[in-house]
Formats: C-alpha cells, sequence, structure tokens
DNA sequence: CGACTCATTGACGTAGCTCAAGGTATGTGG
DNA sequence: CCACATACCTTGAGCTACGTCAATGAGTCG
C-alpha cells in the first residue's frame, strides 16, 4: 500500500532503451535553467538521463508552491492531450545540471500505441501523481503546519539509508514552499522539533536523528 | 485552454456501445448507498449510466473533503494498478439513484489494450483529474476563504444556460466542504455577496445572478 | 573581507475557527 | 391541516494559529 511521494525517480528507467531508440533531440539543462518558456502550456516531453529537476506553480499574488521533484529515470510532463489553463503558470527547473532527452507529444504516444506496457508505466506515474495530489489536497490541509511539517520530513526522508543518508538537502524557504507554510512559522517548527532532539538543522539541510520519534508526530496517512 | 472542473460527465459517452458489449456486471445504487465498502482499496470500476455520485475523502480528525461529482457518462474510479493507502478514506455515495456497469480492472485494462482510442480518453481523464487537484493544491490554497468560494460558484454555475440554469444545489455545508473552510465562515461570505446582489440564497440552493459581478471577483486562474 | 543567502527571534495584526443561541424552511404523522 | 422534529441557515463573541514586518545573527563564496 503506498505512501505519496514527492519524488519521482526510475519510473520509467526500464525503457531507457526504448526511449533510446525512438526519435528524440538530446538536450541539458544548467543549474537554474526552466525546461520551457514560462507562461506557455508545455509541447515537448522530457525523458530525465541525469540531474534533478522540480516543478512548482507560480500563484498570481507571486507565492509559489513546489509541486514534486523529478529525477533520473523519469519523465516530465507526461502525455496528455489537452491543454490546461493552469499549465501556463507551471515551471520546472533544473536544481543541477540535466541531461534529457526530448519529445514530442505525438512520439510519446505512438510509444504508447507501440507498447502496451509503456501505456501501463504511464498509468502508474498518473496514479502516483493523482495519489500525491489528493494527499496534498485531502489530507495536509486540514493539519497544522507541524503536523504538515513532520509528515512532510518523513516523506523526503530515506528511511532505508543509515542516520547519513536521513539528510533533506532543501532551504526552509523550500520546505515552506512545498507545504505553503510562511518561512519564519516554518522556522519556529524546526526550532521546536530541535528541542525535542528530533532533528538538526543547518544551512540547506535538516538531518533525521529520531525517526522513531518523528513518525510518533505524523499522522496516520503518511506513515 | 480548459478550466477546472468539478463535474465530470460524458468523458467516456462516446465509448457506452463497448462497455454494454464488453463483459459486466449491472448495478444500481440508492440515494446514500456507497459504490463499494469504506476503509478498503477500490477495485471495481463503474461506468455511471444514469444519476450522480460524489467522491469524498475523510481525515483522520473526522472532516471529509469533497473532491468531485460524477454524472453520466463517465467512469469513476478509473483504472490504476497499484493501491494508495489514501484509497482506504475515500468514499463515493449516490447523490440520487444511479445505474451502472461494473468492470474489473482486468476488464477494464483489456478494453485499453484492444481500442486505444480508448486509452486516450482515459488519458484525458487523468490529466483533468490532475488539472483539478493543481487548481486545489496550488491556486486555492493560497487564496482567501471569499476568493475561494467565488471561484467555486463560478465554475460549478452553468455558463451557458439561462438565469434559471445558473443554480447549484448543493448545502452550505457540502460547499464548505469542497473548499475546507468552516461552514460559519461560508454562510458570512455568502451573505456578503448576497448583499452585494450577485447571489440570491435559499435552501440547499444558490442562484447567480449577476456572473458578470461574480467573475470580477474570481482570480485569473478561473475564468 | 565584504556581500551575499539563509536562519532565528520578537512584536503585533487578523482571518478563520469554535462555541453558542436563535431563526426558518421542509417533511411527517396524527 | 396542524404540531412537531429535523435539517439548514444566520449572527454574535471570543480565541488562536498563522502571517507580516523588522532586526539581528550566522554560514558561504568570490
Amino acid at each position: 500500500m503506498q505512501t505519496p511521494t514527492y519524488i519521482f525517480t526510475d519510473d520509467f528507467s526500464g525503457f531507457e532503451e526504448v526511449f533510446k531508440a525512438a526519435p528524440h533531440r538530446r538536450v541539458s539543462f544548467e543549474k537554474g535553467d526552466s525546461l520551457w518558456a514560462s507562461g506557455q502550456p508545455f509541447s515537448p516531453i522530457y525523458y530525465i538521463l541525469s540531474g534533478t529537476a522540480m516543478t512548482c506553480i507560480h500563484h498570481e499574488e507571486g507565492r509559489r508552491k513546489i509541486l514534486s521533484f523529478h529525477g533520473r529515470g523519469t519523465v516530465f510532463p507526461v502525455y496528455h492531450a489537452n491543454q490546461f489553463k493552469i499549465e501556463r503558470s507551471i515551471v520546472t527547473q533544473a536544481l543541477e545540471e540535466v541531461e534529457a532527452l526530448e519529445f514530442t507529444g505525438a512520439q510519446f504516444r505512438g510509444m504508447m500505441q507501440e507498447n502496451f506496457s509503456f501505456t501501463d508505466a504511464v498509468i502508474d506515474w498518473y496514479a502516483s501523481y493523482v495519489n500525491l495530489l489528493l494527499y496534498e489536497t485531502a489530507h495536509q490541509e486540514y493539519n497544522s503546519a507541524l503536523l504538515k511539517l513532520c509528515n512532510l520530513l518523513y516523506l523526503l526522508s530515506d528511511k532505508k539509508g543509515g542516520p547519513d543518508d536521513r539528510q533533506i538537502h532543501l532551504s526552509q524557504e523550500e520546505l515552506a514552499d512545498v507545504l505553503a507554510v510562511n518561512r519564519v512559522n516554518l522556522s519556529r517548527h524546526l526550532s521546536r522539533l530541535r528541542q525535542e532532539g528530533i532533528i538538526s538543522t543547518g544551512r540547506k539541510q535538516i538531518q533525521v536523528l529520531r525517526p522513531d520519534l518523528l513518525a510518533d508526530f505524523c499522522s496516520s496517512e503518511t506513515v
């Protein structure tokens, strides 16, 4: 039974050879580059070979909401036929150097038509994205800022790895922009968790010292 | 360029004959019935022949979030292979008598594999649902309760119809549960709009008198 | 070393939540 | 058709979590 993920990776890496064999354009982006011009509905589709990109939506009042992160072996945006107004506000930026293969919608659709297990992967991707968004809209929305934060830290920290792997390399501003809470308020809740010995904080990094105690703070929809 | 929709209808009605020809079970639900037992991840898929159903998520603290409405000619839930934890909290209820055709995931996947234009419809459905959820997570989240309400009224009211069609037959509690705001607070904002002559309210119904003035209150992501 | 960006802490305002009481349609059974 | 119950709606008063503004501190980099 799956919990939400903010970080997409390797959900298409089984098709890397298919991507390389299909007609495409090879592209690379420097840190900070946008994958497409902002203000436009998106049209190309990227399969990421290496690097990480971050997708966010800019609100007309000047805020931004960070939606998800896309690493190697995944695709963004995923194929769809219709254009939506909100796409114009969506921006995907490289957080580090990104190497990718670029496809048109028609090329991508052709690959789905030829290979139905590829279509399965597309459906899986959509289902995961819907799951993340449902979690945010229908669950996190009702939680206090502290609970939201604990849930996010829990989901972002790598439960499998050792203590050194349980680091989250995001600034407080970025965390605040994922949760749609105020940066100052977020800082206060982080100090609380720091005082309780659950995390330690540094510049652009948070380490989860006690995942067990953190889990106690989280909602049952999360752990 | 599409704006979000809360009410899904007729996005699969072009395939009604395909549904009827495929192996299925015919089912009907009385007003108030759930389409599947609550607390379970869902497994059957329904094509709705008539009636309307409402999907909501129950939060562990006792609140509920109304997600979407599903009328004739649409499908819910749409096919996916993985199971997600949050599905256990999702309930879809008949708002009136619902006649539907029930399919298993395997049957549904078979139909997608046989008929690629059916797969196109599934992708369109997912894209619309993601669009709605992005709108809620990344746009409405940052709006004040009044702006949220105006946006919702605008999206729910039938812009094509005449004055009598611009009625919304939902209780204030249901509207509040769509917007994740307090019922009392919602009532106050409705009185404001009533005082401005934009809407008239009654028991379980709101009529939009001046769609033009309402649009002025809405955000640009909505109109 | 200076100029960033990032993080912390305090003081204060307010939108929205909660509790509570009362009002008004709608439906039902006698 | 009326009495009563029930759901739905309205309005008031007070609280609080979060947002905003502002000033200061603490890493990092050229």
